[in-house]
DNA sequence: CTGGGGAAGGGGCCC
DNA sequence: GGGGCCCCTTCCCCA
């Protein structure tokens, strides 16, 4: 994926990389410009996939101890449950937990006592939607949290918020307009605004706004080239010198 | 063409 | 769980 996928404007036209073609038109839904950087940006549903939600149905220990905080573990929901009393659950908010366990005491409108909270259908029995949900909405469900901008998905919503930021740019150079996914990357961005260079090389004094372009730096003073061509024993100072010796076809000899 | 600097993105770790 | 930070990596540009 090209790094600049994820960035917004280019501004600065001289400088504008030739980068290949967004695979998706979504960020241009993204809000335009902040006037800061704000706190992290929970996406609104239409952002988020489906999954994100609407995470997993299944009996997992999440929804679970949400819904029944004495019952922990996805193992004693999913069914053998023995700690589990059903039975002694309260039926109270059934309608809107009715993905959750069934409440057997209970006896409310008998034909849509057990709703799919996914799709909604709605079943007599826990044993019908037990099968619905297996055949079919649980299959979605657990391909977990899904962003709605991209093909990704992610096992937490945490990393998904993480990622969606990626595609909402929330953090916005006020000077520039450029636009980035963390507060820390804006930083080093504003950087080349204002030249502050706070890592400065021992050897030569040089200084760089940016701690790993010191460390590449630090390579140049080094006697030892950290990067080998195994074909030629050549040695770089850069991964990706050495990628480009070895793409523009490497002789064998040096 | 090569090497180096600048800029930026993502994952992971820690608090 | 979220934010900050670090590290690694990649890409572009220029001398």
């Amino acid at each position: 994926m090209p790094r600049s996928f994820l960035v917004k404007k280019h501004f600065s036209a001289s400088k504008k990389p030739n980068y290949s073609e967004l695979e998706s038109q979504a960020v241009l839904a993204a809000p335009l410009l902040y006037e800061t950087c704000p706190l992290p940006v929970i996406p609104p549903p239409e952002v988020l996939g489906p999954g994100a939600y609407y995470p997993p149905l299944v009996w997992d220990a999440g929804l679970l101890s949400s819904l029944f905080p004495g019952a922990a573990g996805s193992e004693a929901a999913a069914g053998a449950a023995p700690a589990l009393d059903l039975t002694a659950l309260s039926s109270e908010d059934d309608e809107g937990k009715s993905s959750g366990p069934p409440s057997p005491a209970s006896a409310p409108a008998a034909a849509e006592r057990f709703r799919c909270a996914q799709c909604a259908k709605a079943y007599s029995t826990f044993a019908g939607l037990s099968k619905h949900k297996q055949l079919h909405c649980d299959a979605q469900a657990r391909k977990s949290f899904s962003c709605k901008y991209c093909e990704k998905e992610y096992v937490s919503l945490g990393a998904l918020k993480m990622h969606i930021r990626s595609h909402t740019l929330p953090c916005v150079c006020k000077m520039c307009g450029k636009a980035f996914s963390r507060p820390w990357l804006l930083q080093g961005h504003i950087r080349t605004h204002t030249g502050e260079k706070p890592f400065s090389c021992t050897h030569c004094n040089r200084a760089f706004a940016d701690r790993s372009n010191l460390r590449a730096h630090l390579q140049t003073h080094s006697d030892v080239k950290k990067y080998q061509c195994k074909t030629c024993s050549r040695t770089f100072s850069r991964m990706s010198l050495l990628h480009k010796h070895e793409e523009t076809g490497c002789s064998g000899s040096r």
